[in-house]
DNA sequence: TCTTGATCCTGTAGCCGCTACAGGATGCAT
DNA sequence: ATGCATCCTGTAGCGGCTACAGGATCAAGA
């Protein structure tokens, strides 16, 4: 099937500016076009906008979607290779995680110290002090 | 005592460009200027460059950091508002953390199918998928 | 056939919070 | 006088979009 820009983003749930965006960036590979320039786009290509949706929501920055589409679109679908890109991405989300539970910790401290009164916040204070 | 922005920027830990984005931005205020027109920072000066620092360090975005910055330069310190405006972000950070760990957790599903073959890779099988 | 409204096109600018130049002017020590 | 550090302004880039402006085209109804 055919679909105009505007199907392939209904059906992928990427957004149209996202879609010329990534073809732009060569994310995806330019489509064909009508006699009066507009895209079109097949199953393939749905498919594909598809998986970088889910790639985005799972965190995978361009860069890595980028070889991970090219290990898909190249029929390896080297295991390996994807586990490597994965695992770097799983510990770059653990960092992230541990991070922010940190930032937590401390913006929860500060913050506990902030009573209701209208002046004097301790909070301040220790972010000014030194 | 009179600094410049190279000290300003030692003495905070902000960098130099940062703190001339902060000012372009309105962030703080315009310094004094040397008669051939180098800025000239003091203490008072660098203290709020350290507790933008510190801020940024808690995540703060800009902002707030604006908000936090005038009610303490107020001499306010109206402890209530940075009550509501440090819940707030705390609570946009362990909004963050939740979408992380969700993450994480599909994300290391997914890692999991994957073995150690080359080709045929089942997560990128499950992207790929409807 | 005409008109309306939806959809599409390109190109550009903005978001956040910096960071990294380029190209030039000072300041300070020797 | 020289040389190097530091400073200045202005601009562009990062990632990953998003939001226009201003125009072309399409499909459906009257």
């Amino acid at each position: 099937m055919k679909h105009s820009i505007g199907e392939a983003a209904r059906l992928s749930g990427v957004g149209i500016e996202t879609i010329r965006y990534y073809e732009r960036e060569g994310v995806v590979p330019p489509p064909l076009r009508t006699g009066s320039g507009r895209r079109v786009y097949d199953d393939d290509g749905v498919s594909q906008l598809r998986f970088i949706r889910r790639c985005r929501d799972l965190g995978f920055p361009i860069g890595e979607i980028r070889m991970l589409l090219s290990l898909a679109t190249e029929r390896q679908r080297a295991c390996a290779e994807v586990r490597t890109i994965s695992e770097r991405h799983l510990e770059s989300v653990r960092r992230k995680i541990r991070d922010l539970v940190e930032l937590e910790t401390a913006l929860a401290d500060l913050h506990g110290q902030c009573g209701d009164g209208r002046r004097d916040c301790p909070m301040l204070g220790r972010l000014f002090g030194e």
